[in-house]
DNA sequence: ATAAAAAGGTGGTAAAAAGTGGTAAATAAT
DNA sequence: ATTATTTACCACTTTTTACCACCTTTTTAT
């Protein structure tokens, strides 16, 4: 289970070290990639190969399917943390999330999102102010 | 399964390499071929197999068809990588591809898109820009 | 409260790998 | 048969990756 907020920076060659915490569940590698919401997405490798299975088998026919799957296959990256617990960001994971320099990594229960500390402030401010409509809102969600 | 991006050139003789990554499943041969939204195809022997057989087994009594048929078995081509991963682009898949130098190669699951550089950035730019209504209508698609 | 030790984070360097340009050989065409 | 064009291989350069060492911060014990 992954929990908290971290904050890291990247340094002169992308690189970031990912919280110790997380490190155990991570050190057999792990997939990034793009998200919704300009967030980056990381997955266990046991989790990636579902998902990505799903996504590849989308029929090509459809425009949405074949935008989805280029948002999600190709934005993905396999990753092997260093010995310092650091990995490196490619760059089209940078652009895709605004990412320059400082970053923010968070828990999100089975899975972890990356997020430029500025869009992550930006988000968490929003949350905040209307977190009441939006616990409306996962009525039927089954919370 | 083919994921990531990689950005690479043609040179003046229009070869170009693949990714590393990608070659060991490349390295049987493989196909090119036209694709949908301005980019080219690269499909392993075996999956081009099953695709070409769909795509030729499609009624000729649909003009629709008929077109795709055009589309994308005449544009086909066999291809080898030599020693040092390249392949040259022909023509024709430069084309209709709007290629010229600087190229975009994205693993999409089960196979790989080709892009000239500057149509993937604004095709990504697009999706990026509508993540969450992408990822709405695959509601229902099994995600 | 202060000092020492340990753990986590950062910058740099060296070795390995991937990508690119060029050249030689082979094939095809005139 | 000679020339042009294509294909394959070789070598160099640039980029990437992994490791090492240091520095800073936190924790614990006296």
């Amino acid at each position: 289970m992954f929990i908290g907020e971290f904050h890291h920076t990247l340094d002169e060659k992308f690189r970031f070290s990912f919280p110790k915490k997380f490190r155990n569940d991570l050190e057999n590698g792990f997939v990034i990639t793009r998200g919704v919401d300009n967030c980056l997405l990381v997955y266990t490798n046991s989790e990636w190969e579902d998902f990505a299975n799903n996504v590849s088998m989308l029929p090509l026919t459809n425009k949405s399917a074949r935008d989805f799957q280029r948002h999600i296959l190709s934005g993905a990256v396999e990753i092997q943390l260093d010995k310092t617990g650091r990995a490196i960001l490619p760059e089209h994971l940078r652009n895709f999330a605004n990412i320059k320099k400082d970053i923010v990594i968070a828990g999100i229960g089975d899975k972890i999102e990356i997020w430029s500390e500025e869009e992550w402030m930006k988000r968490i401010t929003e949350i905040s102010k209307s977190s009441d409509n939006i616990a409306n809102s996962m009525e039927g969600l089954g919370i």
